[in-house]
DNA sequence: CATAAAGTTTCATATAATGGAACTAAAGTT
DNA sequence: AACTTTAGTTCCATTATATGAAACTTTATG
């Protein structure tokens, strides 16, 4: 585990210790949650009792799993009202997809990752919150690199250091100054592509989400595949992009949305 | 701080500090929580640095407020798809809202507890994840009535120890005795009323959805106002409602829901 | 019924956390 | 500009909490 968890001791372990119980996605007895975990028996036993006790895990009793519990999910629900740009920005987004007839994404900047925190299908009946909440690396996706692109100089390099530049596809931008040179030019374009660099077959292009300062709190992005679009039929919804983009901005400024 | 809290020592305290950025719902600085926490200055300090590292609160050093982290958001989103009876119950909320032409609630019990996972109105054009994730009684409301009248002897007593009984409205059943009767008439009777025990006004029609094996996972209730409907014209919808609830329980119990 | 596996508890010892006091930085006042 | 107040941060002797191997109990299996 790294150094930095390993310095906030019983946190620390209590939360890995949820993470792993989350990440299964399923209720779990004790022994599968054993087999994965780097702590002893006992010290298993006794945080997950202490996760139980403070409902952030639940115990069934009657076949001895345990999941996620309610007070996490009131956590989750504090956590989503309170730092997503979700609800000010769905009726732009909504809008988007209707007009380009794409699936159009919503994403904010967090810890140098992109999180989307929307999608939205032009044909869709309703959106799931199964697909929001999915993390993805900022360098090598459209809404990543023009949220990059539009950061002030001490939060830009810390984010990229905070890249790993794994090689995803042939495509993927491997190093920080081939990353600089493209941010260079989003800025200039108002607009970044993901030229197949994340997910082989996709491409997409994006804008970021400003506040009437001038500060990142999103990007929106019309994703689609290879087979279905070309980049310079992407260019083409640019002037759509950037303005459902403009507008979910000046509705965040003017809601005080958090930057 | 509740004997309960204490016995969790230092997860127990993270965990309270966790809850108190989580209910501000807004950015908050070091002295806001400051002023509202029990604990001494360097305590709250360490416990919040804390919680910054393992990513559960983010601080924004552009203004020094702290706020819910990533990795709530993401843990939050784990719970969501894990414990949430919402993605598989939606066809059938959707389609009750759309037959019946008032509000639909789907809810879970947890810890005692009502826990809105869905909501839908006939008119709206989405629905939004502010107005689910709500925490209600179970003693005064439909679909807690309805939930917990379905409920095995043993899971039954712990619920009835859980309630509080605080009388909302005039109509609010205030003790157990008064609760367990009701209990045997909606047992009888398939069905649940809410008549304006937890909110002036309000009131539904009830049913829990019940696994093949007739295990509570869950209600679904039409919710409505004393000014649109009476409680017989809600009573005309029992069958439908039925039909839903057993919907719900056949899909649940295929998808293997956990129970 | 015996054995194995899973779950739970014990307690001497080790480690982590505490919180008053002091320090530094930022904001407010004169 | 200087001083005061408030907010944020760090220190470290002391205290509290957590640890984890071993043992025990319960449940499942052959």
């Amino acid at each position: 585990m790294s150094a930095e968890k390993t310095a906030d001791g019983t946190v620390g372990k209590a939360l890995e210790v949820l993470d792993s119980v989350a990440a299964y996605g399923r209720p779990v007895r004790f022994s599968e949650l054993q087999t994965s975990s780097p702590y002893p028996k006992a010290t298993l036993y006794r945080l997950l009792q202490t996760l139980v006790r403070q409902q952030m895990v639940n115990l069934n009793e009657t076949d001895g799993t345990y999941s996620v519990g309610l007070r996490l999910v009131k956590l989750a629900h504090a956590a989503w009202e309170t730092a997503s740009l979700a609800p000010i920005a769905r009726a732009h987004v909504a809008a988007l997809a209707e007009q380009v007839e794409e699936t159009v994404h919503l994403a904010q900047f967090e810890a140098g990752q992109v999180l989307y925190v929307d999608k939205r299908k032009s044909n869709d009946q309703f959106e799931t919150l199964a697909q929001v909440g999915k993390v993805a690396p900022a360098y090598c996706t459209g809404v990543g690199k023009a949220m990059m692109a539009f950061l002030g100089p001490k939060q830009l390099q810390l984010a990229l250091n905070q890249q790993a530049f794994h090689r995803y596809t042939p495509a993927t931008l491997t190093n920080a100054d081939q990353l600089q040179a493209e941010l260079e030019h989003i800025r200039a374009d108002g607009v970044a592509f993901d030229r197949e660099e994340h997910e082989q077959g996709t491409i997409s292009i994006a804008a970021p989400a400003l506040t009437s300062e001038g500060r990142v709190i999103g990007a929106i992005s019309i994703a689609t595949s290879t087979a279905r679009k070309t980049i310079d039929d992407l260019n083409r919804l640019k002037p759509d992009l950037l303005q459902a983009a403009e507008h979910i901005g000046q509705e965040a400024t003017s809601w005080q949305f958090p930057a």
